[in-house]
DNA sequence: TCGATAATCTCGATCGTCGAGAGACTATGG
DNA sequence: CCATAGTCTCTCGACGATCGAGATTATCGA
């Protein structure tokens, strides 16, 4: 048992890993396909997580979701608006702050993109009973915890 | 059912999200600890995995695995080399190539961080039985399956 | 031997990121 | 109501990673 159930526990691994790459690599094509780079794609994904939940991001707010400074934050900012995914709006209570809103046509894009491989999940864990997917959950929570730990900490 | 199950499956295709999010972060972290950027990150992992099966990568199928230009890659083995990462090795059978072999330092530094990973997350699967296990690989590999098909054609 | 091919490297240019600091604005205490 | 400290964003100059074009070196077939 520990010498079979060992390995497959590795396979598991590796297929995470597996995984991983090709997700990054799906990201990689929307950044491509819309003449963005990576840190352009993790910002909009910033933004658009923020308006889900019924906040608009601030340029610092962005900066700390990316990890970027304030001087790449105002680069990046410009290059989102140049091409109009975003657009810069003052804070009217507070004039300091920039306020970022995603245009419609960013929206679509994302949704087109994104949302079709959300679609297409979904879709193939049709044949999955309910059980099944309740154990898949409970170990894409135990795994996400232990690389969490390790993304932080050590 | 298809309503309550629905939401089942788009929260594991945000926790999938959010896996890949605390993994990327682990590379970050990797990277940040050896002075490395994400690109000699990935050409590590990617000179290791073909030492794994026994194939030494030259310096042009890293640049294809890695995607990047042959003046991109001469400076990146160069930093790797600089920081004795990597060795350069002209293979002497057809002297044009130039082989890449990663040195005992970096492969002890790849293996306490990423085998520690590896074995957390091993231990963390040790209460799922292997009727569990399999259902989850099974998934993974629909997943994969769905993502990589995403990454490539639309 | 010579041309075609292949793998790698050099050079100049572009772009993303950063650190330092300036400018605009707000909050607070006298 | 002003002075001052704190906060947020932007500007500037520099650096490093990547790229395209082309030079260099080595191999192979005719």
């Amino acid at each position: 048992m520990t010498e079979e159930s060992a390995r497959a526990r590795q396979e598991l691994a590796l297929l995470l890993r597996r995984l991983n790459v090709e997700l990054d690599a799906v990201g990689q094509r929307f950044a491509d396909r819309h003449g963005l780079n990576r840190t352009d794609v993790r910002a909009l994904v910033a933004i658009m997580d923020a308006a889900r939940r019924g906040e608009a991001l601030t340029a610092g707010r962005l900066g700390e979701a990316v990890d970027l400074r304030s001087a790449s934050v105002t680069a990046l900012v410009d290059r989102l608006e140049r091409v109009g995914h975003v657009r810069r709006v003052r804070d009217p209570g507070d004039r300091r702050r920039v306020g970022l809103e995603m245009s419609e046509s960013a929206m679509a894009a994302g949704a087109e993109h994104f949302g079709g491989l959300a679609r297409d999940l979904s879709a193939a864990m049709e044949g999955y009973p309910d059980e099944e997917l309740a154990v898949v959950r409970r170990w894409l929570e135990d795994m996400t915890a232990v690389i969490t730990r390790h993304a932080r900490g050590s």
